[in-house]
DNA sequence: GTTTACGCATCCCCG
DNA sequence: ATGCGTAAAC
């Protein structure tokens, strides 16, 4: 083996490949691939094998003797890097499994806890998801007794928003609010206030929000330079994905974690950024040559996912921005059916037809699972959801309100983040509200008395005065039998046992629901081995499955359409593809109409959601929309879509099918 | 003084 | 359907 790599011939290099790259990739893809060392960056339009592109230079690298484990691939979600490296497996012969892969967050996460000591920050910490943080702020808020004023000072939901862009931004809260709050300016001071005390409070319950993940391994780095150096050696290739969806933040990681080597891949297409509303600034891919001066920069405008008259409307739809992208997407597949606008006269009959053409498009052989409905918030499938139902048409649902984030998981999850973080402080005040009898004020006293490790058992004392002692001492009781064993399985069936009359109490009516929720978590739970992964998992990479989207085993077969928001449906493509509720007043969403960043990141948007579809898309609106304060209201199609020739878009009228 | 129950506005997208 | 503010109940 030694001897071979010694040797500099051509022809030697050329045995070093089992992987005919120049056969399976396009010139430009294959200069991305064969770009080992030094920055690369990637405009990868939408379906022009950018995860192909990906995964052959993961394969490349490998096939180059790089050992896997120097390897790190930062994706939006675990499953796309999952899925990368599942592929570039199959197709080195080999596993990849030892290639670091995930989202900055679980990046962030793992190497905090790996190294985090050396930056002062305890290896037991807990990871607050943005309720979480409502939930200190709030707690925070009251505190100083900021909610009982005259005044409308913000709610907590607002003050969140507030602090995390400002951190995502890499501003401060001053300079954001005067900017993008100017009705608050008044309130700066009581602002700080709160925003002081959320840091301390976080800083003394061992307590990190999703932005303090990345802040804080951002200051690790930058900071304490021989981690920075450590991480050098330890992931001498670095690439990340959806490079057009980072901030500032994110950016500086990805310069700081490449500036001991500067092997630094970014993918990703100015067009599709759609995550502005939490920081992301699409400017970060524009500015990467300017970061890297060094950097090659390759453009992939090659579709082959869509049909020319849909890519047609794609790029009609991107070039009347007022900004210029970085390219025009073309396809060489053979031309297809024009896009259709499909005209309802009420959401009722919108919903029937999709509903009806999903069935028709099954008889003509499209398997459901190759059929989507895209929509831009995720309570616009309500009516959809029902009529597929009463038509028996199997579906799953992705994005929106996730099962993770419904009250009841969340109490079942506090039990166990206080068993593995006994200082913190947001889960034993939700878990003390709970009992009978408890309120705010003494769960802050009984709060107070809690330090130190296995608090639990200073929970007897705290009962001597008060008549929730029962209520006390059981709790006491199953937090310390949970201490007891490190099964995840194990450990929620204690708490479920413990948790059930609880939840029959607080949740009279609709508990049978819940219970079902439950089960549907321990049998997820029942999958790890250590429950602090399940925790991190729990918080970083919940299931994706909405409330009630979670469907019998049997269904499967057949398969599921898939009901999404576009946010969700992000790197996914299928056969046909409906938007739903293409109406201006719904999309873009009326939150934006005052502000020109904001319509154009809409306008990416809808680019991004035409762009998921192969070979069949469908638009459509209705034109009597609801509206709470106007009544019924006329609707009109998207401005990103109105008045398109119908060369581009087809208009169709609907003929009520119904019986 | 605290907790709880009730009626009221509000509800996008997400790690 | 949850999250807030206010009024009754412990």
């Amino acid at each position: 083996m030694k001897r071979y790599t010694l040797r500099r011939e051509p022809a030697a290099a050329a045995t070093q490949f089992r992987i005919p790259y120049a056969d399976e990739l396009n010139p430009r893809q294959l200069e991305a691939v064969t770009a080992l060392d030094g920055p690369v960056l990637v405009i990868a339009g939408a379906g022009s094998g950018k995860t192909r592109t990906l995964v052959y230079r993961v394969a490349r690298l490998v096939e180059s003797g790089i050992p896997p484990a120097q390897i790190l691939l930062l994706t939006f979600t675990r499953k796309a890097a999952e899925e990368m490296l599942r592929r570039a497996s199959a197709l080195v012969g080999g596993s990849c499994a030892q290639i670091a892969g995930g989202t900055f967050h679980s990046f962030a996460h793992r190497t905090l806890r790996r190294h985090g000591e050396l930056v002062g920050i305890a290896s037991s910490f807990s990871i607050l998801d943005r309720g979480d943080s409502e939930d200190v702020i709030g707690l925070v808020r009251g505190e100083l007794a900021l909610d009982r004023k005259e005044r409308r000072f913000p709610r907590k939901q607002t003050l969140a928003e507030i602090f995390s862009m400002a951190v995502n931004k890499g501003t401060t809260v001053v300079d954001l609010v005067t900017a993008a709050y100017p009705h608050l300016v008044e309130e700066l001071p009581d602002l700080l206030r709160v925003y002081a005390r959320y840091t301390e409070f976080k800083e003394a319950k061992q307590l990190l929000d999703y932005d303090d993940l990345l802040v804080r391994l951002r200051n690790a780095l930058a900071e304490r330079t021989e981690l920075a150096a450590r991480l050098g050696r330890e992931y001498r290739y670095l690439m990340v994905d959806e490079y057009q969806d980072t901030n500032a933040l994110q950016a500086d990681i990805v310069r700081l974690l490449a500036a001991p080597h500067g092997n630094v891949m970014v993918v990703g297409d100015d067009a599709q950024s759609i995550y502005a509303f939490r920081g992301a600034d699409f400017r970060n891919i524009l500015a990467f040559p300017t970061l890297f001066p060094a950097a090659r920069v390759v453009t992939l405008d090659q579709n082959y996912r869509s049909t020319p008259p849909i890519l047609d409307l794609a790029n009609e739809i991107i070039n009347r921005a007022p900004h210029r992208y970085t390219k025009n997407l073309f396809s060489e597949r053979a031309p297809g059916d024009k896009p259709g606008l499909v005209r309802a006269l009420t959401e009722p009959e919108q919903s029937r037809f999709v509903a009806q053409r999903i069935l028709e498009l099954r008889e003509e052989g499209v398997p459901l699972q190759d059929i989507a409905v895209l929509f831009r918030s995720s309570f616009h499938s309500f009516d959809l959801e029902l009529e597929l139902g009463r038509r028996d048409i199997p579906f799953v649902k992705r994005g929106g309100f996730r099962f993770i984030e419904t009250a009841h998981v969340k109490d079942v999850l506090a039990h166990l983040r206080v068993v593995a973080n006994p200082a913190d402080a947001v889960s034993w005040n939700r878990i003390l509200l709970l009992l009978d009898g408890v309120g705010p004020k003494k769960a802050g006293d009984i709060l107070a008395t809690l330090a130190g490790p296995a608090p639990w058992e200073r929970l007897a004392e705290a009962r001597a005065r008060g008549q929730s002692a029962a209520a006390l001492a059981r709790l006491a009781d199953v937090l310390a039998d949970v201490s007891r064993t490190a099964d995840p399985g194990e450990q929620v069936s204690r708490v479920l046992a413990y948790y059930e009359p609880v939840l029959r109490r607080v949740y009279r009516d609709d508990h049978p629901k819940r219970t079902r929720d439950l089960e549907h978590f321990a049998s997820i739970a029942c999958r790890y081995r250590a429950t602090g992964q399940l925790l991190a998992d729990m918080a970083l990479e919940p299931p994706t499955d909405s409330v009630g989207g979670i469907l019998a085993a049997g269904d499967e077969d057949e398969g599921l359409v898939t009901l999404s928001t576009i946010h969700s449906a992000k790197g996914l493509e299928w056969h046909t593809v409906f938007v739903l509720w293409a109406a201006d007043g719904r999309f873009p969403s009326p939150y934006t109409v005052g502000d020109d960043a904001d319509l154009e990141e809409e306008r990416r948007l809808m680019y991004v959601a035409v762009t998921r579809a192969k070979d069949l898309l469908y638009l459509t609106y209705p034109i009597e929309i609801w509206d709470r304060g106007a009544g019924v209201v006329f609707g009109k199609p998207s401005r990103f879509i109105a008045d398109l020739d119908e060369e581009i878009l087809e208009p169709i009228a609907l003929v009520d099918e119904e019986p």
